[in-house]
DNA sequence: TGAACATATGAATAACTGTTCATATGTTAA
DNA sequence: TTAACATATGAACAGTTATTCATATGTTCA
């Protein structure tokens, strides 16, 4: 596969990988690799303020890589694609060399 | 693999993936996807500044996404690890469902 | 040595991004 | 309806980043 995509192409797969590229974001799809998770508990495994783990997760979900599921007052959130954990997992062999 | 990594590698994970977070970065990686090329035909294919090709170069350098070799006036750059086509393939695939 | 070329680097700027605080929306149970 | 809770949203701020311009380094050939 030589074939450069399309310059629209190049600036999603962009946004795609930027996506990826906050620690915090990232803390927030592992802690979703073990199954789905509310929003409190979250910010309680990561220890941050709710507020921030809200816009981080719509972030996610804005690119597709969490959806949600609403309970009651809590809304669980649970990764969405099968790719999220194979592009972590890629990502992470480069970085352990 | 449902073991959250330390935080010091969940930061240099983010790093690797902030690198691919950017559209020029991203061309320029593809453009090395045939093979090496100097610093003047990126710059040339891509239609951009040589002094922005080259700053970018050494973002991709100094996280070891490429790599180069000097002949002459020239420094040709080439990609330094497998996993560069694989990850970037991987996220195509997510852009592309 | 010098001129011409290829690449790198530093400073400056504009645009973008993550977090916080304050507030709003939406749900449940009384 | 109200109170209490869970989550979302908007504005503001600080920090980061990509590009440009100007200049420097390094290489070749005469």
């Amino acid at each position: 596969m030589n074939n450069i995509p399309e310059l629209e192409i190049l600036f999603e797969l962009a946004d795609v990988f930027k996506v990826f590229g906050d620690s915090t974001r990232l803390r927030i799809l592992y802690t979703l690799f073990d199954g789905e998770r509310s929003v409190g508990e979250i910010a309680e495994a990561l220890g941050m303020e709710h507020s921030t783990i809200s816009h981080q997760l719509r972030v996610l979900r804005t690119n597709k890589l969490v959806k949600i599921r609403r309970d009651g007052k809590q809304i669980y959130y649970s990764l969405d694609d099968d790719h999220v954990k194979k592009i972590i997992e890629m990502g992470l062999d480069h970085v352990l060399e």
